[in-house]
DNA sequence: TAAAAAAGTAAGTGATCACTCACTTACATT
DNA sequence: AATGTAAGTGAGTGATCACTTACTTTTTTA
């Protein structure tokens, strides 16, 4: 969240007439924004008309480009609040707290999955549409690089780093690749169950999740294979 | 790749006028395919227009209706073929040839993610694709689940189980979980890798496809957090 | 080699797209 | 109550969309 992304967000504002400070919002407004993203979520940017926006919304096609100025403004407008927000205390408290506490790493990590996969889940159309949309639209692929990830990863690989000291996580590992494994366990849960489920998501979120943080911490090898192990104890 | 996978490809054949056996592709044929590939990976579906595709294959619009019948048609000549092959033996094989092997797991485990990412970073256009479009459109997200997902799921429960008998996998994870682990961690590095390049991926192939087998089979936790463990030991 | 079939295309088609314009309505300010 | 401003809209606009038709060229078949 450095200056960069301040005058960014800026740019981006005076193209598309975001505004940024939204304590103004009409019930219109909102009608429209709840529509765009059920029907961008639904459609993706391209598939999803203007005039299906207008009719979900219940108003005239003309309102939404007096608010938003264009189509891609309407969707600026639903993803530059909600990536301002991830890098942002509010959102990034509740991980602080979990990570910084003295518990056993297994309870941190279930914590931190449980904590986070209600975030996303909760937010999973927004979530989509930011996913899918920035695969295409490069400057939002960016910002997302650039500020969002970036950001994760400055916050977790300083507690890795941490935990090595403290002997809590094993040292021989790069910080980069322990971030991005407790990254891809949670990705891959959040894939399963919203994308395919019913294959490969069967139980419970509780019991899942205990799992999530038992195969991270200590791997899925057998007594055979860990017998020739260098184990750093 | 049972029956119904068959009748399925059957349906969408006759609907869109696919012709399964491609032994006789026109020059032009091959054109419109690869433009076809190139600017749906890069626009989407929905974004890319049939004017484009044909610019850039250099041939006549009306060409490619007279193939493919239409957009969509287009789209489902590139994506069945491919997501028939993914279960297909010829694919597969090499899979099995891998994991059948009587090698340390964790020369297994690299070997099966070198094979892999290089499978799907050779196809990474259509693999994009063909996990945009399948978050659009219902059917082709229930193929892939139905018939992708399942068969690999099956395949490797197979050897996971026998793993477990034979104590080289740890015998207390359900066996759904470590097979999403195995793909988690693998889905996770094609995702830093593609995606969001620079950032969680710095490091190079080999090495990094070490440390995933390595955080796969033995985690990341520190000598403190082992001691309380129960230990299948 | 003549006829049939397939490949290929130029020039359209109506439909829909994002967006604008001219205008009315609602509301806050003085 | 008068006035200025923002909210809201019906009826368009040209551009572009996927797709068709009527036709020519190339290849295959008998």
């Amino acid at each position: 969240m450095d200056k960069n992304w301040d005058e960014w967000i800026q740019l981006i504002a005076d193209e598309y007439g975001l505004n940024l400070k939204k304590d103004k919002e009409t019930e219109k407004q909102k009608r429209i924004l709840e529509a765009a993203i059920h029907i961008f979520s639904e459609k993706g940017f391209e598939g999803a008309s203007t005039s299906a926006i207008a009719q979900r919304a219940q108003v005239a096609e003309a309102t939404i480009f007096k608010h938003y100025r264009s189509k891609k403004g309407l969707l600026l407008h639903l993803v530059i609040p909600a990536i301002s927000k991830v890098a942002t205390p509010y959102i990034l408290r509740p991980v602080l707290k979990i990570l910084d506490q003295d518990r056993p790493m297994k309870e941190l990590f279930q914590d931190l999955y449980e904590n986070r996969i209600q975030l996303v889940e909760k937010n999973w159309k927004k979530v989509k549409i930011i996913v899918v949309e920035s695969l295409f639209q490069p400057e939002l692929r960016e910002a997302l690089q650039e500020h969002v990830a970036r950001a994760i990863y400055k916050v977790m690989s300083e507690r890795v780093e941490q935990w090595k000291e403290e002997g809590r996580i094993r040292e021989d590992l790069p910080t980069h690749v322990i971030a991005r494994s407790i990254l891809s366990i949670g990705v891959g849960y959040l894939l399963a169950h919203n994308v395919f489920p019913d294959v490969l998501a069967p139980g419970e979120r509780k019991e899942e999740i205990g799992w999530m943080a038992e195969v991270l911490l200590y791997g899925i090898a057998g007594p055979k294979e860990k017998e020739g192990h260098n184990n750093p104890l």
